[in-house]
DNA sequence: TAAACATATGATAATATATTCATATGAATG
DNA sequence: CATTCATATGAATATATTATCATATGTTTA
């Protein structure tokens, strides 16, 4: 991550948003809104793990855990690749630790 | 909004996030996840607005838009005062606009 | 190549959520 | 003070979502 976001920044990314635009940013802010895959990629955070692994640290079945792995790959918020027969899953982008450092200081100042 | 984001803030927002706070994340992230909702937190960056005002620019009845609002202000992500009849909303604080920020740069390079 | 291992997936049931309709509340006004 | 206007609220319905269970798929290894 390279970038600095400041006033004049964010201001003019939130101008002249479409209604489709908006619509876009709730699916992707209803996939941060589950607690289990907030988990998942807070977990990710510390670096690519497989299924497991995030089952362990989650304490949650592996059906479950695949079921959100999925969501959350179809959203484009993480990658997986093959290594023999597990599957290794990582963040796609550094957005989702921008996206939840926002949303922890408005929780803190709450 | 004085803020700035950089880097540096951001890892250190990121540290040490506890189960409890992942939830309360994940509920902050769910009333953003509602198109009618972020609907209405994107129309109140214009300025404040009443309840019919609101209904007009969403083209939403006006029980859909109040039972939002109401969710809306719970979450403390909205404020509203009593003018005459009408009740007029605003934003609670900045943080708004930096997260609705955030995850339109996220949804653009998707 | 059969068995074991890791993960994915489909169906189901339980729960949560959003909108609508009807109506209540509260303020202004003739 | 009765009516109108603006908003809030409760109930009901429709829809969406999550976890679980059972099982399928794909990979390695004995």
């Amino acid at each position: 991550m390279s970038e600095n976001y400041d006033d004049k920044k964010i201001d003019h990314l939130v101008r002249n948003v479409s209604e489709d635009e908006l619509s876009d940013l709730a699916e992707l802010f209803k996939i941060f809104g589950d607690s289990t895959r907030i988990k998942i990629l807070y977990d990710l955070l510390e670096g690519e793990k497989n299924v497991s692994e995030i089952c362990e640290d989650l304490e949650m079945n592996q059906s479950a855990i695949s079921h959100q792995l999925k969501i959350l790959k179809t959203s484009k918020l993480i990658k997986s690749r093959r290594d023999g027969k597990a599957m290794i899953y990582s963040l796609a982008d550094d957005h989702v630790k921008v996206i939840i450092a926002m949303g922890k200081e408005h929780v803190e100042e709450g």
